[in-house]
RNA sequence: CGGGAUGUGGCCCAGCUUGGUAGGGCACUGCGUUCGGGACGCAGGAGUCGCGCGUUCAAAUCGCGCCAUCCCGACCA
């Protein structure tokens, strides 16, 4: 393409309102614009970006055995009361009416056509497996949609389903999305690496996030040093510890203590003259509306998450000042395990604690000398704690590091939630009526473009890898008045599109200084030098954006170069792409 | 939803404290010079100063209300 014909709008400043560097090249590189908040366009080069990633997608989906669909963005209401989460997903569900009052929303994920669309016309075994794709525009009504398309309201998401007829067959397909994830994600030429994760409220047992590891990730990710160990933050798990016996000897006596207005930790812990390791930490949460305790050492903090799917419970979060009162008979302030009338459940923390101090569950009182087994019960000791810099890696004992990520792609094992609900069923070879076994499988894509330009930036720009770049060459004549200059830059213009390479010929009349700029910001991998300097002696520049290096080639010689310079990135080695 | 900030040609910003002709840089149009890392000169076009109400002889500037955008938090694939 001819760089004086396209709509390709760059700029010098960074926008007011970009705050993370990918949004702010984007904007610069003249790649997307804002609609409103959360909504954005795409213009034609970043529109081609996408386009390459869809691509990808697309060649290893089918190449796993999928089949791509297309499903409605605006869907029934009813499906979604049937499947329950009409009720469940909240605000960011964009409901509204038609003409008839009848209910929709705008389709924040499609599990709930999916399902409808195969339970109608898959009836028998002998019909599965299947997995169903479709990259496809969703709406979330997200709270805060930030950092450009990165969390965007409307985006671009691939997503796919899998019905089987059994856990077995839905293990494959599970394996079979996973491997194709670290195939899209290598060939796109980024650095990421697969963690486990909670299935938040798409539901389901099992899942892996695919993570792109950057410093600007919204996403905390723990990693093993030594073995392959890698989580979300709200995911990992933290070890149980051995049960050390016969400290019962060592019990002191319980102790009441006037503590007026002591509170919290630091409080306590300076009011009492002890540590907060000494101190269990009562938490009394709401878990679909009645009280729950849960214990914690006081240095630690809750993993609301767990404790949510610990106590499988729908809604969780902390009890509000009422409900303590009632179930604890004292302020915020004071809870604590003796004598209370809710469950209890424990984190492994406090498992070995003895001689404790905890509230009294009486207002300005804590009590001292606590011990388990003889003043107060708990149902259980389970991880319900976020795990820590200290703890070791739960698979091998290893040390942890944390880093940081953003989220592209995410696989669920789903199990029979949608199916069951929605009675999506077949025949199995005995006749016999079964639940079909769902998995899904998710990925971003404005977002894997955003977080390719995350890890790929300088100064100067975006510096694209070969197989995301809109382009992979740009022509820069020096000055296109020169005849010759311009003959030469427009001659080897013509053979790279003959050989069907993406080229961009820099023909306006701006000053080198200028295109040089620009050619750097839109970030394409190679750039060809046409100059006066070097044609005299039959020579053009080709210039890497990512080394920065400049080699001489004679005219004669610089397609074949190109050639084979785009093939080579084209191909990004395997195995450097999950080192972090 | 809580806290904070911002809103002035397409973009980045000054002006607001102390009310009085709406400014600069970039971009854009024309002419000339220049031409290998964001050139220069001259001449131009382009703005309901986020919206509304109020105070005032007079409001970008002061007051009240609203809206939008961004950041932090809560929440969330």
């Amino acid at each position: 393409m001819r760089y004086s014909e396209m709509f390709l709008p760059t700029g010098r400043e960074i926008p007011s309102d970009a705050e993370v560097i990918s949004h702010q090249l984007m904007i610069r590189a003249g790649m997307i614009r804002k609609l409103t908040s959360g909504i954005y366009s795409y213009l034609p080069l970043g529109y081609r970006v996408i386009r390459k990633v869809e691509q990808i997608i697309r060649e290893e989906m089918n190449k796993a055995g999928a089949q791509e669909v297309c499903l409605p963005m605006v869907q029934p209401a009813e499906l979604w009361q049937e499947s329950g989460r009409w009720e469940f997903y909240g605000k960011e569900l964009l409901r509204f009416h038609d003409r008839h009052e009848r209910g929709y929303c705008l389709g924040p994920t499609h599990e709930e056509v999916i399902t409808d669309m195969v339970r109608n016309d898959i009836k028998t075994y002998r019909q599965l497996p299947r997995n169903l794709y479709q990259i496809q525009t969703k709406f979330r009504d997200e709270v805060r949609p930030r950092f450009g398309v990165m969390r965007a309201r409307e985006f671009g998401m691939k997503d796919a389903y899998s019905f089987d007829a059994d856990e077995a067959g839905a293990e494959i397909s599970y394996e079979k999305m996973f491997t194709a994830y670290n195939n899209i994600f290598r060939r796109c030429g980024l650095k990421f690496r697969p963690v486990e994760a909670d299935s938040g409220s798409i539901g389901g047992k099992y899942s892996h996030e695919f993570m792109v590891t950057a410093e600007s990730g919204e996403d905390a990710i723990v990693v093993c040093d030594k073995c392959h160990y890698a989580a979300n933050l709200e995911k990992a798990e933290v070890a149980k510890p051995d049960k050390i016996d016969g400290m019962e000897k060592d019990w002191l006596p319980q102790e009441s203590v006037h503590t007026p207005n002591v509170r919290t930790i630091e409080e306590v812990s300076e009011f009492l003259q002890v540590t907060p390791q000494d101190i269990i930490k009562t938490l009394i949460f709401n878990a679909d509306g009645k009280p729950c305790a849960v214990l914690i050492r006081g240095d630690q903090e809750v993993n609301e998450i767990k404790v949510k799917n610990y106590l499988g419970a729908n809604e969780l979060e902390l009890a509000d000042d009422e409900m303590i009162m009632q179930a604890t008979g004292a302020p915020r302030g004071f809870a604590g395990a003796v004598n209370i009338k809710t469950r209890v459940v424990a984190d492994f923390s406090v498992m070995n604690m003895v001689n404790f101090v905890t509230g009294a569950n009486k207002e300005d009182y804590h009590l001292k000398n606590i011990n388990f087994g003889r003043d107060c019960k708990v149902e259980s000791f389970a991880d319900l704690r976020v795990i820590e810099k200290d703890d070791k890696c739960p698979r091998c004992g290893g040390d942890i590091q944390f880093v940081r990520g953003i989220e592209v792609g995410h696989v669920f094992k789903l199990g029979t939630k949608y199916s069951k609900a929605m009675k999506a069923v077949y025949l199995d070879r005995d006749g016999q009526e079964k639940i079909m076994i769902m998995g899904c499988y998710g990925i971003g894509i404005g977002r894997t473009v955003a977080a390719c330009i995350e890890q790929n930036n300088d100064a100067n720009g975006i510096v694209w890898p070969m197989p995301l770049a809109p382009y992979q060459v740009i022509i820069t004549p020096v000055n296109v008045n020169e005849g010759e200059v311009f003959k030469a830059a427009e001659k080897i213009y013509n053979e790279l599109l003959a050989e069907g390479i993406e080229v961009i010929l820099d023909d306006r009349d701006e000053r080198a200084g200028v295109k040089f700029k620009d050619a750097d910001l839109i970030g394409i991998p190679l750039r060809v030098t046409v100059g006066q300097k070097n044609l005299v002696s039959g020579n053009v520049e080709l210039k890497n954006r990512q080394t920065g290096e400049t080699q001489i080639y004679p005219l004669t010689e610089i397609v074949a170069e190109i050639r084979k310079k785009v093939a080579e990135g084209l191909n990004p080695t395997a195995g450097q792409s999950t080192q972090v």
